[in-house]
DNA sequence: CGCAATTAAATTGTACGCAAGTGAATTTTG
DNA sequence: CAAAATTCACTTGCGTACAATTTAATTGCG
């Protein structure tokens, strides 16, 4: 931002207003499209996308608290207990009180979790395919996005 | 994507695996970082963030079908009936049948709908402030997620 | 030690997103 | 022109997101 627009009541544009012109859009509308592009290829496996961020946590590490968990993803508990409750019933996770602090519930992939790791490079792979563009341009798109999440996220 | 990596079957290094290296969870994260910012910002003039995006739309044009602000913000009824059944009992907008052609909803900013378009230079502003980065980087990163977005979405 | 403050997870309530299905209006086609 | 196909918005059902509250366990402090 160049320090003109930095004083609060500066005039904007018309043009700038538009919804095309909204960085939050082209994140926002990003998302979705990425969401669409994975349902078909996450369909074969029983994974809604969420779920798939989850189960990429636990193939780093197989046995996490639901905070930990919470912590990487961004997400709270009100999100992610009803969706480790699915996880738990379709029988990829196990949830275990932690019996050294009984206020943690310790996640842990069940054989057919693991199991359902060597899906991933056919699901990765379709990604890519989907995506759709060099991995230097994914690299630095994906850095800059960091980067902006961290501003973001840096004043709360 | 290199031409090393289209091949199906091609093992991806366990490193290029984790959360932190995949290109849809940076989406996916800064999309949710910025709707955290703009909730306190939103908060005070009584709009969610989606509602936003539809009075942004609105706001270029003051009356639009249904289906043409679905179009720009690729979403579908599913989502904007309730929406925007919510807008029209803030009293922003109204949502009148197309006397020409029945099936259609003709949704109408009211005027209060209209003088909240005021707003927009501080919000903004202050969403501005938060994003933190120079005017060419959001251009930047704007432009190489619509391209994204074409990718991911040109098969469908 | 004993009680207040903190922490972790779950629950409740509201609001998206989206697939699938419904019903009414319009367009296409034989 | 009439039946079939399509279009548009709405509704239903499911799965996130997230604020706010609740409950249980642990930690800190006097």
């Amino acid at each position: 931002m160049t320090k003109a627009q930095t004083t609060k009541t500066m005039k904007i544009p018309e043009e700038e207003k538009r919804l095309e012109r909204q960085l939050c859009f082209a994140v926002y509308s990003t998302a979705h499209a990425f969401t669409r592009a994975y349902k078909p290829i996450l369909d074969k496996v029983g994974l809604t996308y969420p779920q798939y961020l989850v189960m990429l946590v636990l193939w780093e590490k197989a046995a996490l608290p639901v905070k930990t968990i919470g912590e990487q993803l961004d997400l709270d508990s009100g999100t992610l207990s009803p969706l480790l409750k699915r996880l738990e019933q379709s029988g990829l996770i196990v949830r275990t009180r932690d019996p050294k602090d009984e206020r943690q519930v310790i996640v842990t992939l069940t054989s057919e979790g693991d199991a359902m790791r060597s899906q991933v490079d056919g699901i990765m792979g379709e990604i890519g395919k989907a995506i759709g563009c060099t991995l230097e341009e994914m690299v630095d798109i994906r850095e800059k996005l960091h980067g902006l999440r961290g501003n973001l996220t840096e004043t709360r």
